[in-house]
DNA sequence: CGAGTGAGCGGAA
DNA sequence: TTCCGCTCACTCG
């Protein structure tokens, strides 16, 4: 292949393949973070050219690979949480939430009554459908009342995905309907799109404890983190940091509800239902998005 | 640092 | 009731 094919195949490279060598860069760099890779190192370790990777980093996350190459690591992690700066501050500077508003995918959301949570999704209708997204393959789901579920696969780990997804409510009938969840895609992925004027509409359901917990991520603002521990404080249970960890990770609205802005009292990034190494390209790819402002 | 441990709490079976 | 977890603080080496 000459030059001017493999720079035309980069360019006509569909985004959803981005994430693959996306996370291979990732785990990479979570074995040897400490010595501080280079560009051509990682190039190299995952068999690709130091430009394509160059450019694969621009088209994904609009960053340098050296800047995201911080914002994956440890010491980026542990930054987001203790510079002490109080939340809503954080969250004004970046011109986005006030009191009013959730957080900054702009969600309004009602819990599920009691009744529909019991029956496991008896008599709800839940329109699915697979979408290529910055971080893999993304699951939607949907009611007529708004997204009720977010979830990733990696390759040919859709049925895999669908069992995790359907097993939280038995009882509710599934229907394919790509033209019905593909809107959600694009506006969920596309920071631009996060606008006030037209919320996100979202549907909750869980106990209501994973909901406090669930409010309490969305109160976080992008790019920052917190930890299990003061978001147990914060929904009045000091204690239960590990039962907020266990309410975090059933959560069904994965990257909606920001989980992955859940991170140990350390920094360190301690567990992630849909995988460790996405929750760090989530960070990073948020980082990304706080630097181009 | 790194590994081990027990308290602690909510949810599911 | 019993068991498990996206925790934490504390202990040793």
């Amino acid at each position: 292949m000459n030059l001017q094919t493999a720079i035309l195949q980069s360019e006509i490279t569909p985004r959803g393949s981005d994430y693959e060598i996306i996370r291979r860069v990732i785990e990479k760099i979570s074995l040897d973070y400490r010595d501080q890779p280079s560009l051509e190192d990682l190039a190299r370790d995952v068999g690709e050219h130091p430009a394509t990777l160059q450019k694969l980093f621009t088209r994904w996350a609009g960053l340098t690979p050296k800047a995201f190459l911080q914002a994956v690591t440890l010491d980026h992690a542990r930054r987001l949480l203790d510079d002490g700066m109080p939340l809503l501050e954080a969250a004004m500077e970046l011109g986005m939430s006030g009191p009013g508003r959730l957080h900054d995918l702009f969600v309004t959301h009602e819990a599920i009554s009691p009744g529909e949570y019991k029956s496991r999704g008896a008599g709800l209708e839940i329109r699915y459908g697979f979408h290529v997204s910055p971080f893999g393959s993304a699951l939607i789901m949907a009611t007529e009342r708004g997204l009720a579920g977010l979830a990733f696969a990696d390759e040919g780990g859709e049925a895999e995905a669908f069992a995790d997804m359907s097993r939280r409510w038995p009882a509710a009938t599934y229907v394919e309907d790509m033209s019905a969840t593909a809107p959600y895609t694009q506006r969920i992925f596309d920071p631009s799109r996060w606008k006030a004027e037209k919320p996100l509409r979202v549907v909750l359901i869980g106990t209501d404890f994973q909901v406090q917990v669930w409010q309490a991520l969305m109160k976080i603002p992008l790019g920052r983190a917190k930890a299990y521990s003061d978001i147990a404080r914060e929904v009045g249970k000091p204690k239960a940091s590990r039962a907020v960890g266990a309410a975090i990770g059933a959560n069904p609205l994965s990257f909606v509800v920001p989980c992955h802005r859940a991170v140990g009292k350390s920094g360190a990034l301690t567990g992630y239902h849909w995988g460790l190494t996405r929750k760090r390209a989530m960070l990073g790819w948020e980082a990304a998005q706080l630097e181009r402002g």
